[in-house]
DNA sequence: ATCCGGTTTCAATCATCCTTGACTTTTTCA
DNA sequence: TGAAAAAGTCAAGGATGATTGAAACCGGAT
């Protein structure tokens, strides 16, 4: 048995301890947060209440309660995890350089991957509960705006020759997210259908002529 | 004393009734509808109980029980009524000449405006509530089905020279479809910029493009 | 017009179940 | 051993739907 030297502890959000009861507990910790969030994809924000969740995460109510004091304080964790992972997969996406050198069918299609993951749908599911909910509002908006400032930003870094004509680039921004979005939120109780592959080509040759337009 | 209805209420299609106590009743009925559309609005779908829309309806709970014996009665009618509302302003909106023969702006004008209204929020509660609610589902999809097989035959009477070319058209009605409830969901939380409205006058220009196109 | 039998509408209360979060006890392990 | 983690218990509050009884109302008969 290995001797890990115990550090303090912090229940901070973010910090991780060393010592192994600590990693044991970030590990309890996200366990719970994936739980939270399969709960949304399943049942809804409406149906996620705290006994479903420790139930899904194979804890006791009780030793979830000791995680986390409250819901909002679950959902708070699940909000940041599910910004930090959406992020990083988005990121990941674009990155890789396309094989046929074809970066706006790469983001397209990485967009309405992104959009069709489920980490997507539990961000939906929450969004629509901040509607109507003050404190959700206070605690997703700031994660939403950020997710759609990096977007913004990684697509500039993406397609550094749109940077002239920023009129054009936000239009086609503007666009892509409407249209996929709005395709999104069609997934998630239809299939997907010729006609939405339809309506991405479309789109990828608008966007194109966006990009070509006046140069 | 012979008592006169003072309550002039006009019932929609449903129970025609013709004597007064019918009246009565069929214009309660419309008061709890509207009551429950009004919290799903101001609430959503996880708030909206039974509780909340009596005391919003002016009713106690159990007058209202009388009238829709569970809550999933009550929605059931709030469906109904809403496809029902939203059709008619629907083909009104669309039906009217538009002042500079534009048919196409008045089109996507009047699509945005219906998107903006409560009712359109209060409809969209309901379908992000079904998706993890089977019974929901059951509800909601034939009349979300109508919705739109009846938003496609009105278009296609309103754009009868499309007829010719059912590819291009089908593309425009669903990029429209799409990039409209897209900017709708956003508006949910978002006010409209001016950036959507660029986009809706790209959308405009674009759908233009299909018509002429290959005529 | 007035009264009556039956029906519709409404109010109030009750039992039941669910959710939440505080509290207490047990187990684990450095 | 003692601190942290986990499990278990409990009460308060909310939501739902059932029951009961009162009031209003209609149609018809006197």
């Amino acid at each position: 048995m290995a001797t890990i030297p115990h550090e303090p502890l912090t229940h901070d959000a973010l910090s991780i301890g060393s010592g192994w009861q600590a990693q044991k507990s970030a590990s309890t910790r996200t366990q719970i947060i994936e739980a939270a969030i399969t709960c949304l994809v399943e049942l809804g924000y409406g149906r996620t209440t705290t006994t479903v969740i420790a139930k899904k995460a194979g804890l006791s109510r009780g030793a979830m309660l000791h995680h986390f004091p409250s819901k909002m304080d679950i959902i708070r964790a699940a909000v940041e995890y599910l910004h930090a992972k959406r992020l990083r997969a988005f990121r990941k996406a674009m990155a890789k350089e396309p094989t046929d050198g074809d970066h706006v069918r790469l983001g397209i299609e990485g967009y309405w991957s992104h959009v069709k993951h489920p980490w997507f749908v539990a961000f939906f599911e929450i969004a629509v509960a901040a509607r109507t909910d003050k404190e959700l509002a206070a605690i997703l908006f700031p994660a939403q705006e950020a997710f759609e400032r990096e977007w913004y930003e990684t697509s500039l870094e993406l397609f550094p020759e749109w940077k002239r004509k920023g009129e054009n680039f936000m239009l086609g921004f503007d666009l892509t997210r409407y249209v996929i979005e709005g395709m999104g939120i069609s997934f998630l109780t239809h299939k997907e259908t010729e006609r939405d592959k339809r309506v991405l080509r479309y789109l990828e040759s608008r966007l194109k002529e966006l990009a070509d337009e006046d140069r």
